[in-house]
DNA sequence: ATCGGTCAAGAACAATCGTTCCTAAACTGG
DNA sequence: CCAGTTTAGGAACGATTGTTCTTGACCGAT
């Protein structure tokens, strides 16, 4: 017994780290499987028999970035180390900007998604509340809706950014 | 000459309020003109003729949005009156949520829509640093970033409630 | 009454959506 | 080498996407 088949050709793991990266970039119904067999290359087939469904992709995809990008920033803010710096990249690199799409765009449409984002807001406030973070000079507590809600509008200001530099 | 032809059957500000109201729920690529047709009474062909296209709609809207629903309360923050109830109900009521949207999921795929929030956002923080507000006791200036934040938290709560009420 | 104009109603368009089916390929245990 | 199991490849599914075309209803001016 014990008999495996043909091994896989991808990382599945990997394969999740990437389809979080293009539901960052565009939503989840601007997403197509088309997109994803694409930049991924793995084949339709195999995805449905790894995830089950676009959803349970996605899914996967937001887990994962729960994993790797909101909890490393967890783990900082409680011991303090870098805890700037993890943050400044999230306000201006996007670090958490599939939470931050999952929880403006998905949530009212997916339960699910709805549960696991408030329960990630839940841990970050937390973390926040912790350890008190120096911010521009005066040491305060800084809340989730502020650091989503400023790196929101960084987001927009650099989409704007490449449209018109003369615009007022 | 100055020829009319048939007169219209519906009032064009108000299929783009309730234009509005729909791309409020949903995302942009989750709303299908079927849905604009269903909801908003107005055939396809008048749609396209009035609007041009599905998003001509949706800026049409955003705009509405802007002018009825930004643009009275920044109003209101210079003029002082009932300023935080306006505030309390961008936050609970969800007044700007059609921004909010249009700000995490629609600027980065649209440049003339990411134009037409960085303004939104740029007059706000323009009336929010005028009008220092009156936040839980303690008088203190608010900015775009903060309310908006503070919505999606909300947003997201209320998205979350009717899932799962005893989830810790 | 007839013409020029706009609007309404619905069918129809090609394209894309998420998903499934079928067959060949690649591996392990007998 | 053959049976058994899993993945890869690609065509194909019905449904829905945004958009356009066709036909007829309605209005003001001649």
């Amino acid at each position: 017994m014990l008999i495996v088949g043909r091994p896989r050709g991808f990382d599945e793991e990997m394969v999740t780290a990437e389809a979080a990266a293009l539901f960052t970039t565009r939503a989840y119904d601007g997403v197509g499987v088309d997109d994803l067999v694409r930049h991924l290359g793995v084949h339709r087939n195999s995805l449905y028999k790894t995830f089950g469904s676009k959803r349970g992709l996605y899914l996967a995809a937001l887990h994962w970035h729960i994993s790797h990008a909101l909890q490393p920033l967890i783990d900082r803010l409680h011991s303090g180390r870098d805890a700037e710096q993890f943050l400044d990249n999230v306000i201006q690199k996007g670090d958490l900007d599939l939470l931050l799409l999952a929880a403006v765009e998905r949530a009212p449409a997916d339960a699910e998604v709805a549960a696991v984002v408030a329960r990630a807001l839940q841990l970050l406030e937390q973390a926040l509340d912790d350890v008190p973070i120096l911010r521009s000079g005066r040491t305060t507590g800084i809340t989730p809706s502020e650091l989503l809600g400023e790196r929101l509008r960084v987001r927009v200001m650099s989409a704007h950014a490449g449209t018109a530099a003369s615009a007022g």
